[in-house]
Formats: C-alpha cells, structure tokens, sequence
DNA sequence: GTCTATATCGGGATAGAC
DNA sequence: GTCTATCCCGATATAGAC
C-alpha cells in the first residue's frame, strides 16, 4: 500500500478546497462574532472572504453548516491555546486566558454575542453551547475539587458552585468588557475572585 | 381651569391607542425576548398581538421604535420592581431579586439575548445598555462602599471591581440558567459570593 | 472551482379603502 | 383605527455557463 488513500491531499484538486473553505470559515468567523448569526448574511461573509455567494455555497450546504464549522474551528484553535500547560496552576491558567482572549479580536464577541443568541430552541448553535456548558463545568469542577483536596479551597466553597460562578463571572465580564474595554479589566476581575475563593499554597 | 388638557385622557379617543401602545409593547417584549432583536420581525409581534402588521405600524414608526419602547417599558416596571425597600440590605435585594426573576418569564432572556446582541455599533439598544450598565455599576458601588464604611466589607475587596463582579456573575449565572433552569440556581451563586465579600453584621 | 443570473422567500415599508 | 394589497429589498437557494 504505498498509495496515499486516507486523508485529503496536501497537494491535487483538494489543496485548494481545505484551504478555501478554511478560508471562508474565518471570514465568517469574524462576521458571526461582530453581528452574531441573524445579524450576519452569507453575502457578508462571501464578500470579506473575497469570493461570490454562490462559491461559498459550492463549500456549505448552508448558513447553520458554516455556524457550525465555526464552532468547530473555534474548538479546535482553543484545544490548543485553552490547554492548561502541564503543571500550571488553575488560576493562573484563567487569569492568563482571559487576559489573551483580549487580544485576540474576535474570540470573546463569537461567545459572547452566540452564547446568548443562541438560548432559542431552534437556533443551529444551541446543542454546541449547552455541551459547552456542560464540558466547562465539569472541568473546572474537577480543579477545584482538586485544590480543595489540596487543602486550597476556602471552607464552605462548593466546586461546583465554584465552577459555574467562573464561568459565569468570565463570561459576564467579558461582555461589559466588549462594551467599555477602557474601563473593565477581565483578568483582575476573576483574579480577585480566586483570590477570594483559593488560599496561597504555603497557607496550607 | 377646569378643562384637562395634559396628559393623555383615560377615556376618549386616546384611550385605546395607549392600550393598543401598550398592548404591542407587551408581546415584542415577549417575542424580542425569546428571538432577540435580528430574530424577530414586525410581523410575528402583530400576530402575537393579534393585529395587522399594518395597524402595529400605525402605531410604531418601524423596529427600532418598538425596541426602545420595550427596553423602556422594562425600565418603566423594574423602577417599582427592582427599587430595594427602604432599609433593606443589599445583598438581601439582590439575591431576592434574582429569584424573582426566575418567577417572571422573559426579563432574564430580554437582558441576556439582547445585552449581548446590542454590543454591535449599530445596534439600536446599544446606548440603553451602555447606559445601564454605568448606573448599575455606581449604584452597586455605592452599595459596596456603604458596606465597606460599615466594616462588612472584607479586606482587600474593591467597590467598584465588586459592583462590576456581581453584575457579570449575575447576567452569566442567569445565561447558564436559561439553557438549563434545573441544573442552576442563580439566587444561590450570588448569595455565595455576597457571603464571601460581606461580613455578617454582628462581626464588625 | 468559480462565476452570473435568477428563483423564491420573508422582511420592512407604503398606499389607500373602509 | 384597522384592514388588504402591494412594493421593494435583502436574504438564501438553485441553475447552468465557463
């Protein structure tokens, strides 16, 4: 079997293809995170990614289909930035994440703007936010339990409540962030919170 | 004087306009709620009031008008709702209000679909919202820094980061409780961390 | 793979009868 | 005040030429 069957091509009719439609998904991308999905049209994206309507739609089946590939793109660029290096502490994990979610233009408006907009029965990003949710909460849930384990979790502190406050926080205060970006700071905002909730290691 | 000049009359031909007024207000609310703004048209608010688009456009100059009279309908209710009794204290306000919250449907998905949605430029809701945010954050400040002069506020916690805190905690816990009601109580996450950050009276 | 052209639909606006 | 009818636009979707 030297014949290379499994996997698109890296070159051939397939290059072009995978990059293109990487392409698109970018574009739209930006266009779902700055005017969420209703507010977005096809056009738009087509038009910021430098192609017509109908060469978009040669790559998605639909507007939902190019949603959806947006999540996954997300998830897949966040497997590798969200990752916790191996033995970084949680908290400076969040704190470092937040603070780089401000600079990477985009990233916080998408889920901000989609999370909310997407609490309707029928909309396409429904089933990826409440997995999302999910998944979050029980990792962070994890953390915790684990540094209460550790004898760093202020007593009376639930890690699961602990959890679903962190994320709610985050999210919360990235969005008065989107609104005046000069006068909220996300990271210290959570900073302060685990700090409030975590003791110092040497505490102990 | 004896003639009423000012004001609308109760009855009268103005009467059922302001009842009409009122009435389609009434529904957008609860169509903007569960669609957000781009989702909804003028179309399904007029069936849901059980009138012609026509006659709802006779009333309201196009979509824009009729989302600000929503947003100032909720300001017009909250101002007797949402107003704390006269002495009583603010972490009890805020935690008993989040749980009637959950009682009225439709206020906390007004505020989570549309606040996200409106960060947009040219969002028709977002000056009401930058303005909401401002005076909330001052009038929690104002909360905290009372607290604080009444030594219930813990050491090292900042007012005005506090203010920003439970506004974020309290819009994010309300998102995650949308997608799943069973699974959070948002009354009981902001009652935890108001407890973390205020002393109880008798410790001061 | 990319385009132009067009079909079809749903949105907000407008005109005008009653 | 309320309606029907219609206009116009922008959106998605489709057909088919190159």
């Amino acid at each position: 079997m030297d014949t290379e069957i499994a996997g698109p091509r890296r070159r051939g009719p397939y290059a072009k293809s995978a990059a293109r439609r990487r392409q698109i998904v970018e574009e739209a991308y930006r266009v779902f995170a700055t005017r969420g999905y209703h507010g977005s049209s096809l056009r738009e994206i087509a038009a910021a990614a430098g192609i017509s309507l109908s060469n978009l739609q040669h790559y998605f089946t639909g507007k939902e289909d190019v949603l959806l590939a947006v999540l996954e793109l997300r998830d897949e660029l966040g497997a590798g930035v969200d990752a916790p290096e191996d033995d970084e502490p949680f908290e400076r994990h969040i704190v470092a994440q937040a603070a780089a979610n401000e600079r990477i233009p985009g990233v916080i408006a998408l889920y901000s703007v989609l999370s909310a907009e997407a609490v309707t029965d029928d909309h396409p990003g429904r089933e990826y936010f409440l997995g999302r949710y999910d998944t979050l909460r029980s990792e962070y849930e994890a953390e915790f339990a684990a540094l209460r384990d550790q004898g760093r979790l202020r007593d009376g502190v639930d890690p699961a409540l602990a959890a679903a406050t962190v994320i709610a926080l985050w999210e919360g205060i990235q969005l008065q962030w989107l609104y005046t970006p000069d006068r909220i700071d996300a990271a210290a905002t959570l900073r302060a919170y685990l700090d409030l909730v975590l003791l110092s290691p040497q505490t102990a």
